[in-house]
DNA sequence: GTCTATAGCCCGATAGAC
DNA sequence: GTCTATCGGGCTATAGAC
């Protein structure tokens, strides 16, 4: 029952560390404290495993697609930052490891133009509010390349700070350096105290990703 | 003699056609119609042949980081958009498999940082004579978040484009894409000679790489 | 459900004739 | 320099006892 599940999350957090590829049956197996027939038992191919970790994280995209601005326009674009990098974090293989895991995936990436084209029209609304509360001064028509612009930074922010050599583990401070070379992008076109907020707020997250 | 120098260049390709790690020994040796053991000859090891064409890359950034600005910092700019892109045609797949390869390229991988560092650097130089030349209206403190940013949208543009969906093979648009993309960063900073001037220079470059 | 044992395959690399 | 033949090893997956 439950070792169906121990094995979903051994073989995520081993995938986030060494690498899809790089992560042989006979690993996990050992890792998870079972026997490799007993994989087997559970997941009848090692596409299966990768399909179960893919439910997870559709699961997680959607829920994160649903943050919506609200009352705090403020507020909620770094409720959004947090969800974001979180999940860039939680499946962090899936974004790195796109070229080991070859036909492996096909259901997922056949979702992510989707997935992405949603994630540019939802920075854009987040984006949106902050300008609609006068927080932001932006023009309408370049909205939309800001919203491009943010996610692209955002999004390879990681193996962006990877391939300078930095350390990208948790407690790196990858993720805080990430969300602040984003928001160079329009933070000088914040009002001061927006401005301020979101520092925080970038901050917050940073601790938050340390803590974890 | 020249059976060496084919089976790097065929390898690049077939590399970056089909990845690093989808790419067998048999399947390389066939593509060069010679026999698999002749590879052995030439190449001691999978790892050998992969650092000769570092060598290569290595030799091609260097070339690309000795483009300075010069008396037309436009056309300038335009030269080492181009230069940029080719390169990260040509060698896609050090790029993007970057997983796949694991040890097998710690040199690159340790020149890599000072690389970035450098095109930082660059990109900061070229963008502070548009500067000075009276074309870009940027602060002079915010043109290394600007150079950073633009650097990283330029450096993933492929990478974005596949996840989108779309084709990222020779001629199919992304790399003018790419560009178009990275010019929203700044270009209603630009007056609108030199902002029509670039976006003249990077339909050029779309369709260069079209005709290669 | 979990184990042991092993099949079957493919890959990188070697040996040695020509 | 190029070939043919083959090895050793690691990997995914299966068979079948418990």
């Amino acid at each position: 029952m439950r070792t169906r599940e121990r094995i979903v999350e051994q073989a995520r957090q081993l995938f986030n560390e060494q690498g899809y590829g790089a992560v042989t049956t006979a690993a996990l197996a050992a890792h998870c404290g079972i026997a490799e027939g007993n994989l087997w038992y559970h997941f009848k191919t090692r596409r299966a495993l990768l399909d179960a970790i893919g439910e997870r994280y559709a699961a997680s995209i959607e829920a994160r697609l649903e943050l919506v601005p609200g009352d705090d326009p403020l507020a909620g674009y770094a409720r959004l930052l947090a969800a974001l990098m979180e999940e860039f974090r939680e499946f962090r293989f899936l974004y790195r490891d796109q070229q080991s895991y070859g036909e492996h995936a096909d259901t997922i990436r056949a979702r992510a133009p989707d997935w992405l084209e949603r994630s540019f029209l939802q920075f854009e609304a987040h984006l949106a509010a902050l300008v609609d509360a006068g927080l932001l001064a932006w023009p309408r028509e370049r909205l939309r390349d800001l919203a491009t612009n943010a996610t692209i930074i955002l999004r390879y922010g990681l193996e962006h700070s990877r391939e300078l050599g930095a350390p990208t583990g948790t407690g790196s401070g990858a993720v805080r350096r990430t969300l602040a070379q984003h928001l160079t992008l329009f933070e000088h076109q914040l009002t001061p105290d927006a401005a301020a907020a979101l520092r925080r707020a970038v901050a917050t997250i940073g601790d938050e990703a340390l803590a974890a």
